[in-house]
DNA sequence: CTGAAAGCGCTTACAG
DNA sequence: CTGAAAGCGCTTACAG
């Protein structure tokens, strides 16, 4: 059985809160003292409960990441900002999905106040639930997402900087007839994107065309039917803005099928930077958001919120870039 | 300030041992009483601590997932899988990293003993700390790892299988110069992957060249600069094990420079099959393990642990499966 | 410098 | 069916 702060008290012939302070380094007892405890603590493998302790401190020096589902390649960076920026406070990090809804470990922890702070990367929480659950005790960040609510921060991607970008580098390489592929229409990200595309557009004076904007939906195999289609119907666009790579690897495939080059016939330019994006044929030009500059973004706004700032904006946008590779 | 189980049998005028029951669901009170309580426990927005629950009750309910840093694509579908199986069990996965070493996180809430088992994707972890800390009451499952020691259980992917597939295709496919592109030489996946493409060398008859074997590091741009020397030095091997996909990355990159063609002028066979390999041109062949598959497996094992079978293989090993695209 | 004691928020025998 | 009380393993005023 593991050894409690008793156990260490009877065997060192001293007081439980002289055990304690010997543990916790406080400078109250003399160092003979604190030498002797901690010699008996590491003979009888003493770690601290972490549970007795919590219940007394209070807070717990966690911060939660909470995601839909495991990382995609685009996640893994946000959590390494993340996690950079928690260990430097002091704080744990604990990563919780929400697999399973309203059992999952996420809610559970949330629900709990298991965590100090969380930060958001999944909309399944809905925006009730997490407006209940923030407070000056708890306060939460969303990533990529909007809540208007006190002790909720948001940090955004410039979907619409970023879409512009890529539009604007596309008429400048000399087409008009620039396509956009989307994601659902009722998309947040997809929203922004197209609006991005159309003010880019307009920026540009070429006139919009609403045949040029095809609803799709994220998936390199809804982008790879949508193109086919229209590649079958004769349609071939001189260049696509695809509002994510996935789909732009749909484009590729459904246009190497039919020997259509790129960019020759087809210039196309992706979002999000996704790791197989730098390695088709050929590269992808795309748009590159800064993952691990969010994350750390992230993290911070959290610990300012929990130190009592109150001067924090609530909404932060992550600037793009644009990654120039060979497909434009 | 939260609700605690107090405030609610004040409201509720009943004793906390009654407001206890009533949130547990134990069958000890009224129908009537337990509504009331409910009630109440909803109009505080009570919900219990779990620090305090935990300290009675002793054990967590919780495995910990503990990686080196956060999840590259390969983990994700193992992390997947854990993630089913835990949740079926009614347990909570947490995961944490091992960044800041001793300080981590992944570390401390091993040591603390946070969670009731955990699943370990990570070799910083030394063998002895993990032995230390493994027992009855927190058994273990090293994935990729092979630990002897009471409750450590090893999941394994068939590295030595899988590199015998991938070689005996290569020499059925009709050439005889097969190179062995490999990692560090210390590395145990490096070493059962060797064997295995030597060992099936010996099965179809073709001796070993050890000219043949080339050590790398197991990355795009160790590969990349390795073949590129290669190449330039008038070597051209008719095909090449790679063992891993990241360094098959690299041999494209170095072939493609100098007009090489994949797989007329070298066949390339990669192994891990992560997700770029399915978009390279050609799609790389390649070994996949069955990352879902592991990852259910370790879960089981740790339950079966954790259920006191003793019966238990101390080591699994997960098949693989080639998976055959173009670059062969 | 050290110890006895209260208390964190729960659960669970035990008594009635 | 309900309540008073012990106790989980700690921390931390308080007293000496």
């Amino acid at each position: 059985m593991k050894a409690t702060i008793k156990d260490v008290a009877r065997e060192a012939k001293v007081s439980i809160s002289t055990v304690s302070y010997a543990i916790n380094g406080k400078d109250r007892i003399s160092e003979k003292t604190r030498q002797h405890v901690l010699k008996v603590a590491k003979k009888l493998n003493y770690v601290a409960n972490g549970n007795a302790k919590l219940l007394k401190q209070k807070n717990t020096r966690a911060i939660g990441i909470f995601f839909n589902s495991w990382f995609g390649p685009i996640y893994s960076e946000i959590a390494r900002g993340i996690e950079k920026a928690v260990h430097q406070a002091g704080y744990d990090l604990v990563a919780c999905s929400l697999y399973g809804e309203e059992n999952s470990t996420a809610y559970k922890y949330l629900r709990d106040r298991m965590v100090d702070g969380a930060i958001i990367l999944t909309n399944s929480f809905d925006d009730e639930f997490l407006t209940s659950m923030a407070s000056k005790e708890l306060p939460l960040v969303v990533l990529d997402r909007e809540i208007q609510s006190p002790h909720i921060y948001s940090i955004l991607i410039d979907n619409f900087g970023g879409a512009f970008t890529a539009t604007k580098a596309i008429v400048k390489s000399g087409v008009r007839e620039v396509y956009f592929l989307g994601g659902p229409e009722d998309s947040y990200d997809n929203q922004k994107r197209l609006d991005g595309y159309i003010a880019a557009l307009g920026f540009c004076g070429v006139p919009v065309n609403h045949d040029f904007i095809l609803e799709c939906d994220f998936t390199e195999e809804g982008a790879y039917r949508k193109m086919s289609a229209l590649f079958d119907q004769g349609t071939i666009p001189d260049a696509i803005f695809s509002a994510n790579d996935e789909m732009a690897l749909g484009i590729y495939r459904a246009a190497r099928e039919r020997n259509l080059r790129i960019p020759k016939d087809i210039k196309v330019v992706g979002f999000d930077n996704i790791r197989e994006s730098a390695v088709t044929t050929p590269p992808l030009t795309t748009i590159s958001h800064q993952q691990f500059e969010m994350g750390i973004s992230a993290a911070e706004t959290l610990f300012h919120a929990l130190k009592g700032n109150d001067d924090i904006e609530y909404i932060r946008i992550q600037p793009t870039k644009l990654i120039e590779r060979e497909s434009l």
